[in-house]
DNA sequence: TTATTAAAGTGTTGTTACAACACTTTAATT
DNA sequence: AATTAAAGTGTTGTAACAACACTTTAATAA
């Protein structure tokens, strides 16, 4: 029973909680994640997902964000929990609890500091994921299941895209991430259909056909929309 | 860093795990959650989503798996991992990470073994919970959050009912879950539709008008339309 | 200055999904 | 045999969508 057992200190034992950040990112061809080298064993020089120890009055949300600005540069940025994996043997040293998590961002604003880090971050295509260290690759692959739900019900492309981007741009995010293709008119008429796209005046930049219009995302008005019972999909 | 901080001890430190299950059930007229009363402190006689603490050898999901059965006689129940909440003070008797869980199970199954547990487990109607102890009314409500999206894109509301029910139960089921009503007729031709549901030979017994057919939910069609690239929806 | 290019952006049409609602059917009870 | 209450079906107008052809436009090349 719960209430008896917390009592006694043996149900307390000493092991580990760690973070561990599958970060998003788009080229504007490929999806990517942002994965690093080990340097140390176990899984010397191994691929393995950014994360790190929690500390002992830290909130793990907390952490990651500590873990992400270290890596990235950056705050504020797309972040969410995927679930914790707490396997008994996930990790051979002991027994270490980890929360996963995902976050989005966009991948010009990316701008690592220089730590020990970021040196050896490398954005890598998903489909070029393989083996990784621990159960890495199992937490990878789950966090984008998951996205790839996400994707199609909350309008959370944005965040992967600059400020500014066209809708060309945005359709071949959406198809990278969720491989297929849609027809640009009829993805055009429903994403503008849905009012949640502010034109702007700027015009595309330095192609050498005609430009297309930019857009930026309106996150005030999907507030407003998800009010009234909007329901964002596809 | 990562590696060079798990090497030190320090950053393994005492505390614990546990898990904690919402466990929903329909009865036919309301859907509703296994509650438990909490006898001793902290948060003496307050309301709680059943768990127990992690052993030193154990996953998560073994734990989960044991005290549902402690809790309700049952195996092989549809189970789900939510998230990890970790928060530092969420237990005011010191640092417990919990892993959070939703199951769903056919009420009528329900037979809680005679334990310290199963004695004061009520279920409660999803609109009638309330306050409840350390932050369970936030895992609660996560839970019910993630089912009403589970729910319309996996054939999964079926573990809700007996293995034979009619439509109009499949029909009040969901919007009891949904917290909207559809239409008799096309609520019928979109679910029968999917070719997932098996009309039984057997009638509804013991009502005073025209008895419905009964069905049953094909797992393995379900298998095998998934892997034709079906997707449920609604 | 004009022609060419390549992608931006729009229009049309047939099909399908779906909401709304009326209707028929049926077993049990009165 | 009439009544009841829900089971179960049919119809129709509308909206969403897939498919595909077409027009437009700025930049570059000729």
């Amino acid at each position: 029973m719960y209430e008896k057992e917390r009592a006694k200190s043996s149900t307390h034992f000493t092991f580990g909680i760690s973070v561990d950040c599958v970060v998003f990112g788009f080229d504007g061809s490929d999806v990517k994640v942002l994965v690093i080298k080990r340097g140390t064993e176990p899984y010397k020089d191994f691929s393995a997902i950014p994360g790190d120890l929690v500390h002992e009055q830290e909130d793990p949300l907390d952490a990651t964000k500590r873990v992400l600005n270290e890596l990235t540069g950056l705050k504020n940025i797309y972040l969410e929990q995927l679930k914790a994996f707490a396997g008994v043997n996930r990790h051979p040293l002991g027994r270490v609890v980890t929360i996963a998590y995902y976050s989005l961002i966009k991948i010009g604003d990316y701008n690592p500091k220089p730590s020990s880090w970021a040196t050896d971050a490398t954005w890598t295509s998903i489909q070029d994921i393989q083996e990784m260290a621990f159960d890495h690759f199992e937490i990878f692959s789950s966090a984008l299941n998951r996205l790839q739900e996400r994707v199609r019900l909350r309008p959370i492309g944005f965040e992967l895209l600059p400020e500014e981007f066209t809708l060309a741009q945005l359709q071949h995010l959406y198809e990278k991430l969720l491989n297929q293709t849609f027809d640009k008119a009829n993805f055009r008429k429903k994403i503008l259909g849905m009012d949640l796209l502010i034109p702007l005046e700027k015009m595309q930049k330095a192609v050498r056909h005609r430009p297309a219009r930019m857009y930026r995302f309106d996150s005030n008005r999907y507030a407003d929309l998800t009010r009234r019972n909007f329901h964002f999909e596809l």
